[in-house]
DNA sequence: GCCGTTTTCGGCCCGACTGTTTTCAGTCG
């Protein structure tokens, strides 16, 4: 899998070519087809020069360069424009508020190359004087390099999410706004983000502000006007709060909830269709007349198009899609008939099996899978064959006396670095849903490890690979698989891949699921829950499934108990 | 560099804010 070699190449040559002011539509070009060729659902190394050229954004020219990436494993022009360009100074890119006209200038008058003697010749006060910059310019480059330290770049969503939610909470209660939503990638579930952006309306913008500007975990106001404020609060996050007029808010949320890259393609259809959207509206473009913008809906309306879920905002297909009038139904919170990956006290979980009940009932469950670990894990108190014999019974025994609910027997049984399983396949096949996966091992080279996944796959016992590329967002990178020849063995052997809801881990990714599905594999949600209110997890599973445009029957886990339990002794090919 | 029932050349999304400016460039989303 080159793909992200591929975009983050492109990505480079953009910021390259940024700086050396080259035509923005150019660079515009290379910025889209990384972006394509990332979010793309398969394997380019796996497709023909013409078929390449049938993803949006990529044309003769970027085919060739991508054929000669996979055929040579570099791209001269890259190495070219790297020799042209030092190669720290795209980092200087990376410093909020500084873009490529600074950077260039900086390189040219000063020399500077990277982001330390930025900051040297900053505090020196060596950068007023040159052309446009004087001392705020300065001040804003050290408070954009304090940022880039502090690591306030991207943060995972399940760690901003509940921040946003609070701040609605309170909003609501204390503000005098009328309509209020989350925007921008929180609402699309991109899983790292960015900054939280809010969309209200309001008789009082003015009081809507002084609310926010004091909310009590607030650490500095970058700014407050009576439209749009920012505020920096103590968890390291930036805000941003706008306040828009009753009838904008529709096209104001579309425009703020993006993706930029979603919105430019809405707005080129708009054009060529006489048409103008900004966040005020949509508006025809002879006479200015409004034509709509109360609803997000209008402005796919009025474009001809479905209403697009937020989720698939991305520009990757989703605009074809929908003009063919074949976006998928996606799957929602509903649909989901029960968890199966929750560990109990019987490992590292906290609850036993009544209070997990309880707790699935309430969600309106008909099953959950217990799904402890096994003895390799020593340090969760992992399960031996015997613990797990004398758990299975005790299920069983729950069952016979529940109606309505039922539990699976299960295991998270460890793939040890050689590719065995921790416990025997005779007591393994007994057991409904065997899930492995990997907690060990993880610098293993990337034959290693995706061999050591495809063992466990052709092991019949095994119905489910669980997070499957081990990663912790922010925390710790996705360990190297070929995920496109794990995938298609998973489709020989019948095993069904997990969408890990547990929201650092959000493993499988959205563009693994959707590349899941286009191969036909199946796939499962489990929240991985050690505590009652880690079932909440579901919503984000849910959400990853939606944004790799999975539907209902994507997932093994809407159907009832009976079709499940028939599905995975199917799947696990044991009569 | 891409793209096309108006086009294979000449277009390519839109607006706000900031800091530097006296009409605008740079950056951002």
């Amino acid at each position: 899998m080159k793909n992200r070699e591929i975009a983050k190449i492109f990505d480079d040559i953009a910021d390259l070519l940024d700086i050396k002011g080259e035509n923005p539509f150019r660079i515009r070009a290379y910025r889209r087809a990384a972006q394509n060729i990332e979010g793309l659902s398969k394997d380019v190394s796996e497709i023909s020069k013409d078929e390449l050229m049938t993803i949006p954004g990529i044309g003769q020219d970027l085919a060739g360069k991508i054929e000669e990436y996979i055929r040579t494993g570099r791209l001269q022009f890259y190495e070219d424009l790297k020799k042209e360009v030092p190669e720290g100074l795209s980092k200087l890119l990376s410093v909020p508020g500084l873009g490529p006209k600074t950077a260039k200038l900086l390189f040219e008058k000063l020399n500077i190359r990277d982001v330390e003697t930025l900051e040297k010749f900053a505090r020196e006060h060596k950068l007023a004087g040159l052309p446009g910059i004087k001392e705020k310019t300065e001040e804003n480059i050290l408070k954009g390099i304090e940022i880039l330290k502090r690591g306030m770049e991207r943060q995972p969503l399940g760690k901003v999410l509940p921040i946003a939610n609070n701040i609605l909470e309170h909003l609501r209660k204390k503000a005098p706004v009328k309509k209020l939503s989350v925007a921008g990638s929180i609402r699309r579930w991109k899983e790292t983000i960015k900054d939280i952006d809010i969309l209200a309306t309001s008789e009082n913008p003015k009081d809507v502000m002084r609310v926010f500007v004091h909310l009590p975990n607030v650490k500095e106001v970058l700014m407050q006007g009576p439209t749009k404020s920012s505020v920096i609060l103590n968890e390291g996050v930036q805000v941003d709060l706008r306040v828009v007029e009753e009838e904008s808010f529709g096209a104001a949320l579309a425009y703020f909830t993006g993706s930029k890259a979603h919105n430019i393609r809405l707005r080129e259809m708009a054009v060529k269709s006489g048409l103008k959207i900004n966040e005020y509206g949509i508006f025809r473009e002879k006479d200015d007349k409004r034509l709509g913008g109360n609803d997000e809906e209008d402005v796919y309306k009025i474009l001809g198009l479905p209403y697009i879920p937020p989720e698939l905002r991305e520009d990757t297909g989703e605009i074809e899609a929908a003009l063919k009038g074949r976006l998928p139904k996606l799957i929602e919170l509903k649909d989901i008939k029960g968890d199966l990956h929750v560990h109990s006290k019987w490992s590292d979980g906290s609850h036993d099996f009544d209070e997990l009940a309880e707790e699935a009932r309430k969600r309106g469950y008909e099953y959950i899978a217990i799904t402890d670990h096994s003895k390799g894990l020593g340090i969760a108190r992992g399960l031996t064959p015997e613990r797990l014999i004398e758990q299975k019974k005790k299920l069983d025994s729950f069952n016979k006396k529940s109606k309505g609910f039922k539990f699976l027997s299960g295991i998270e049984v460890d793939i040890r670095s050689d590719g065995q399983l921790d416990l025997p396949d005779d007591i393994l096949k007994n057991i409904d849903i065997v899930i492995a996966s990997i907690h060990s091992g993880f610098k293993q080279s990337i034959e290693q490890l995706t061999r050591r996944i495809i063992s466990a796959m052709k092991n019949p016992c095994v119905s489910v690979i669980a997070h499957p590329t081990g990663r912790l967002i922010g925390e710790r990178d996705s360990y190297d698989v070929d995920m496109n020849e794990i995938l298609k063995i998973a489709k020989e052997t019948g095993t069904a891949f997990e969408i890990n809801a547990y929201p650092l881990r959000l493993d499988l990714n959205d563009v693994h699921v959707r590349m899941a599905k286009e191969m036909g594999i199946p796939l499962v949600i489990g929240t991985d829950a050690h505590l009652l209110n880690h079932f909440e997890f579901m919503n984000y599973g849910v959400s990853i499934a939606r944004k790799g445009w999975l539907e209902k029957g994507d997932i093994l886990n809407t159907i009832s108990y009976d079709s499940l339990m028939k599905a995975l002794k199917k799947n696990k090919r044991i009569n």
